[in-house]
DNA sequence: AATATTCTGTAGTAGCTGTTACAATATTAA
DNA sequence: TTAATATTGTAACAGCTACTACAGAATATT
């Protein structure tokens, strides 16, 4: 089945071949739904840096990211920024327009050109009501945003900064990690200030605790991409 | 309906209204629905100190909790232990059942005495499978899961010890707090060493940073209840 | 190619937190 | 009640991190 998003992404971005036509999630639809479902979604496209939505938003819609990668960080009352993930293509992003908040609490931001289909709540539902199994797949989906998080807040509380940054390095690479002959390789860049933003720690320090990690041998630095030579993908 | 729950708990535990019976989660379900499934659910009398399950044991079971109150807790490798999250009647725990990991990451442990009733995950489907709306229920309680750990993410990246346990004394206001006169009660004592593990700062630090906290009014003490006058309840 | 901008590396200092040790108080058990 | 245990409070010091400042390297822009 070919995808609308092909035709509107262009060329410029390389698109999962996760879309709502072979999504696991939507796999047990028939074929007039997924047609339905395919043409009310709102496909975007992104240009790096534009965002998706800004904290505090009305959380309404829910996405899908067919291609590229966005961040979800949020500003602090101090002014300190933080960075609580990074989803890729295939992930959802926006999962929280099902609860009670209403609104988003932190703000979405493309890192590469990206593509977006999104859903409303009501259409969810509905899909949902109509389609059990897919509620399972949810449920699911988002009980692994949970085991994700809960493993992101065990390595922010590690209170020694080269361990808590080998942490997040580590949780990243298993979500955006390719297996090498080196190691597990973490498919984009991040600057130094990027994973302070991740870690919760000053640009500086972090720039102390990579020194440290790669003289410790636990990463590798190749032209821009890190490598984690001691971590086995799981 | 009168529920199994109140004659095996005896008097001891103070129950939540909240059971199979009469959950908002199984609010659409006919009688005979809920009549097997509460026949099925496998209820548990826990006392203080006794642990529902073990972080390693395997995922097969969520609780919902009749009464009393669970924290959920990791020792991590250089021994230290973390506290992700304090539990109580009404609430899930365990439903990482759903994700792939097939074990459970944390350890749930009683913090009063407790009443619990468990349900295997092919109970779950089942139950969803049917009931569609169960489906959606789950997804909106999963849904705010993810805003409270996104929340205490949030509290952990803040560097400064007094900022950072005020806002963890916030999130669990929020959670097990009650209105009264003088501001928000949380419902039950938590020792500075408690505070320490969901802090993730040091016992000492904390014993310094309640201080601060009562010097500045931003807490107050109250036979081993804690005030937060200046919160408002959502 | 030249310039501007972003990113990385290094140093020194101030401030905060962890650590250890011990006293005082409160709670629980005998 | 008394003894045992758990909790809180205080102090001193070592160690780590934040902060600031600046230089050099790498990228991006013109």
């Amino acid at each position: 089945m070919t995808c609308l998003c092909q035709q509107i992404a262009g060329k410029d971005i390389e698109l999962s071949p996760t879309c709502i036509g072979n999504l696991w999630i939507f796999k047990d639809l028939d074929s007039a739904d997924i047609k339905a479902l395919s043409q009310d979604a709102l496909r975007k496209k992104l240009v790096k840096g534009q965002s998706l939505f800004l904290q505090g938003d009305p959380a309404n819609e829910m996405f899908l990211v067919k291609g590229g990668r966005i961040k979800l960080s949020k500003v602090l009352e101090d002014g300190t920024e933080l960075t609580l993930d990074i989803r890729k293509a295939g992930d959802f992003v926006g999962e929280n327009m099902f609860s009670e908040e209403g609104q988003y609490p932190v703000s979405a931001v493309c890192l590469e050109a990206t593509m977006t289909c999104g859903f409303s709540r009501s259409q969810f539902e509905e899909l949902v009501m109509k389609h059990p199994r897919v509620g399972l797949q949810i449920i699911k989906t988002l009980s692994d945003r949970i085991s994700q998080l809960t493993n992101r807040v065990e390595s922010l509380a590690v209170a020694n900064i080269e361990e808590r940054l080998y942490r997040v390095l580590s949780n990243v690479a298993k979500e955006h990690g390719a297996q090498s002959s080196q190691g597990v390789v973490i498919q984009f860049p991040l600057t130094h200030e990027d994973l302070g933003f991740l870690t919760g720690a000053h640009r500086v320090s972090i720039t102390r605790a990579m020194k440290a990690l790669k003289k410790a041998g636990k990463i590798i630095l190749e032209n821009k991409l890190l490598i984690l030579p001691t971590l086995k993908i799981a």
